[in-house]
RNA sequence: GCCGGAAUGGCGGAACUGGUAUACGCGCACGACUCAAAAUCGUGUUCCUUUUUGGAUUGAGGGUUCGAUUCCCUCUUCCGGCACCA
């Protein structure tokens, strides 16, 4: 008799493993291939991994060792995104050298991973700050480049001052920061921009193709925010000039009864008259310096100026006159709006603190205070009047544009990506500024553009990148001209690396291009990508992106990268608050391992908590449960081993072992894995009490540990290696093929009938299979407690459920 | 405010296309083993009433149905996302 332990069994099987190469993916392999992914692959920090990175990993690593199982070739890499800011904070606040805190992080990261037996194929393992890696990365750039997609604009860009750099719209979460959680401002900065919403409709409508959630979906389609509307221009009074606003409710135009500019549009300076100037100036001042912060807690108090100029609403050829506030947005539609204060409710508190009309011109169909921002019948609108708000909504539209007074326009939320970070720890950006020639590529044959060694990599306070100190890497000469001319010095935000690492796994080593064609047209793209759902709008929007326009660029052979996307919950403390390192009860899954549960039970413990994308506490109790279920597997092994086990067959075996088999196969397809381990715990119980039967007398014994084994094996793959070979058996268990069932063992001679009467439940009764109503009745009628129940009732109707029940309707 | 998701025992959760609600695990109680404890094994465990019987119950209210955790309507609470986007 022996115990289960796990620490005499899984560092032997890990290491056995990664000599075998069993988790390798082949190239061009016959087999069907099946490209698995988790998200996002981890940014190496001091910290190591925790219990929520393991639940996305233990789930990849399920799915990879079932589709191998199942007879696919399998892709299941892991790597490394070791540029940017977590990894760059974490060494300068530790005073170590990024590349070198990148280095332990990832070394500690790597026996992390080893330590709870994943299967990856480490063999494809890379990390973006590699030279090899970002010499592409690089080069994808100057393909942006090349279509106009990547330019530089002078713009207020959001900026974080703790960490001194520019970011992008989805990096910045409630006004903060998503990384540091400080406030973040706004500073006029030369930056790289990406073109992304040039690919706004594409990223939509590339939705419907593949398999997302509808919550990652929803939200992203939410945050591109696109909206269909007409511009129209508003002529101003003692000008020639136009001030063109957009709105999505031309039918509210004869109730548009001021005009407002955002505080930064350009015709603000000129359109003010001289008595308003001072208060103009003032207000755009103040307004400048308001933090995103701010102006949310700042969005109830309407602030704005008069800008004493006046326009010419088309519709109803009155005077209107021009505010500025800065609740209009420069960077959204004109950065002007025609106010409609009856029918909208930011204009109505507008008009209400500054004492402007209000006109209505939709009627609700239920009597309502304004604002009214619903449909409705029009009024006050001339010859529109009595037209439904959507009829008017078109024929206004129309004949504006027929007027030349309009266009069709269709706006998004999302801006252009801001690309450049004025940081130290990032992929260089391949351009050189010339005097004669602007901003000139580099030479791809000059790729990669090596980050160069600083001796001092902080960031600064006036917006240069630390890059800016190291004189001897920035001059350089013109790839045109030869002249004199200096690097960029801005670096790659951390999402770049990230927007086609998924590609690189096809041919990592590949040093001529950036994936070889053959290997792009075999693997095609991830079928499965498993990741946080933090990641919605940022990486998994901008990789989408990226990969789109590869394919326009006709370097990839799919137009989108991730065929189907699933999100897992995020796991919280036992107290039902999230997890952090401040309070303290983050749980390590080193310290569960090292304790003694061992890694088999840590992964079904992760798994067995809840269904996967739910958010759920972590259970120390949970662990406890599922540690102790391997003991029982673990026992009922070795008690066979010890014992004498001939005999003839057990049906009752065979039935409970291929039923468990059928439930954890089709609650795996359906990725249903806390039940999957639920239905081998029935299993395991069931097999406890027949063992007490037969004390192993069966020949069927055999059969049933080694399908346990294979059925357990994608969830423990220590304990379950273990086993099969405990029972003789020389090939590893994860190249060996899923167990099917045999339904013929599932039918049940002898099935149990519900009886209902008027819908509850009176008795149940045994039957033979696929008894007929008719004798069904007649056993029902027989049975005294149940008959009680009808005696002196007009019995009006009956339903029957073969197999299932019998259900009476009385009067 | 808008978009998405959720609500089931003491707790985490189960129930496939409407058909025996509470699988599985935890916890708890009792029993076996033990001098004892732990571990292990076994039995029980939604609630109320209760000898049995019976009644109630899937956040609240209503509807469809012979039958609703499941479908429809109204509402409440919680979680995630977006948020002055015209």
């Amino acid at each position: 008799m022996s115990r289960y332990n796990p620490k005499d069994i899984e560092p032997k099987w890990q290491s056995a493993w990664s000599k075998s190469g069993i988790y390798d993916a082949i190239d061009f392999d016959k087999k069907r291939q099946k490209y698995i992914m988790l998200t996002e692959f981890p940014y190496p920090s001091g910290s190591g991994m925790h219990i929520g990175h393991m639940r996305e990993y233990t789930l990849g690593d399920i799915i990879a060792r079932q589709k191998r199982m199942l007879g696919y070739n399998v892709m299941f890499p892991m790597g490394y995104d070791a540029f940017g800011l977590p990894a760059e904070n974490y060494a300068i606040k530790n005073k170590i050298a990024p590349q070198k805190s990148t280095e332990e992080a990832v070394n500690n990261f790597q026996s992390q991973l080893e330590s709870m037996g994943f299967s990856f194929d480490w063999k494809r393992s890379f990390k973006t700050t590699d030279p090899d890696y970002y010499h592409w990365t690089q080069w994808l750039f100057l393909k942006f480049f090349e279509a106009g997609l990547a330019y530089q604009a002078e713009i207020a860009v959001n900026w974080c001052p703790f960490c001194k750099t520019g970011l992008s719209n989805e990096e910045v979460i409630n006004g903060r920061h998503e990384r540091c959680d400080n406030p973040v401002t706004k500073k006029q900065l030369k930056q790289w921009m990406m073109k992304i919403t040039d690919y706004a409709d594409r990223l939509i409508d590339g939705l419907d193709s593949i398999d997302f959630p509808s919550r990652i979906a929803d939200q992203q389609i939410n945050w591109i925010g696109r909206s269909k509307g007409v511009e129209v221009s508003f002529k101003l009074k003692n000008s020639d000039d136009n001030i063109l606003v957009f709105t999505t409710r031309p039918d509210t135009i004869y109730g548009a009864s001021f005009i407002v500019l955002a505080p930064e549009h350009p015709l603000v300076k000129q359109i003010t008259t001289i008595e308003q100037r001072d208060e103009i100036n003032s207000y755009i001042a103040s307004a400048a310096t308001k933090t995103d912060l701010d102006r949310q807690t700042d969005e109830k108090d309407k602030s704005g100026v008069f800008t004493g100029a006046y326009a010419i609403n088309p519709a109803t050829k009155a005077p209107i006159p021009i505010w500025i506030a800065d609740y209009i947005l420069m960077g959204y539609g004109t950065g002007a709006i025609m106010a409609v204060p009856a029918h909208d409710e930011r204009d109505f508190a507008f008009a209400k603190a500054h004492n402007l009309d209000v006109v209505e011109v939709i009627k609700p169909a239920k009597a309502s205070l304004l604002p009214y921002a619903g449909e409705g019948i029009l009024t006050n609108s001339a010859k529109y009047d009595n037209l439904s708000s959507s009829d008017a909504r078109e024929k206004i539209s129309a004949d504006l544009v027929k007027a030349n007074l309009a266009q069709e326009k269709t706006n998004y939320r999302m801006r252009d990506w801001i690309f450049s970070r004025q940081r130290y720890w990032g992929e260089p950006i391949p351009i050189i500024h010339c005097d004669i020639h602007g901003a000139v590529p580099v030479n791809e044959a000059d790729l990669p553009i090596l980050l160069p060694e600083v001796e001092n990599y902080e960031p600064s306070e006036n917006g240069d990148s630390p890059l800016a100190a190291a004189t001897d890497w920035v001059n350089t000469t013109c790839p045109k001209c030869g002249e004199p001319a200096k690097r960029e010095t801005d670096t790659m935000p951390n999402w770049a690396g990230s927007c086609w690492y998924y590609l690189r796994y096809f041919d990592a080593k590949n040093n001529k291009e950036f994936v070889a064609k053959d290997k792009l047209d075999y693997w095609q793209n991830v079928d499965m990508y498993l990741g946080g759902m933090e990641h919605t709008t940022l990486h998994l929007l901008y990789s989408r992106f990226w990969h789109q326009f590869l394919f326009d660029q006709g370097l990839v052979p799919t137009p989108e990268p991730y065929m189907a996307r699933r999100g897992q919950g995020i796991v919280l403390a036992s107290d039902n608050t999230k997890m952090s390192k401040s309070k303290g009860n983050v749980v390590d899954p080193k310290e569960v391992i090292d304790s003694g549960y061992g890694a088999d039970a840590l992964r079904l413990a992760i798994t067995f908590l809840a269904p996967y994308d739910q958010t759920t506490p972590w259970s120390p109790e949970t662990l406890g449960g599922t540690y102790r279920f391997l003991q029982r597997v673990w026992t009922l092994v070795d008690e066979y081993l010890v014992n004498e086990h001939s005999g003839g067959e057990n049906d009752e075996i065979k039935r409970a072992v291929n039923l468990m088999s059928k439930q954890v196969s089709e609650d795996l397809e359906h990725m249903s894995y806390n039940t999957a381990i639920a239905s081998m715990m029935e299993g395991v119980n069931k097999l406890y009490k027949l063992k007490a039967k037969d004390k192993y007398s069966s020949s069927d014994w055999q059969w049933a540990l080694e399908t346990l084994s294979l059925l357990l094996a994608p969830f423990s793959p220590h304990i379950s290696e273990e086993i099969w070979q405990l029972l003789g058996n020389k090939e590893s268990v994860h190249t060996q093929k899923w167990p099917g069932f045999d339904a013929k063992w599932l039918k049940q001679d002898e099935i149990t009938l519900a009886v209902q009467i008027n819908g509850k439940l009176r008795g149940q009764i045994s039957l033979a299979a696929n008894t007929t109503q008719e004798d069904a009745e007649k056993v029902v009628l027989s049975d005294e407690k149940i008959s009680k129940h009808l005696e002196g009732k007009e019995i009006k109707r009956v339903i029957y459920v073969p197999n299932k029940l019998l259900s009476y309707v009385v009067g």
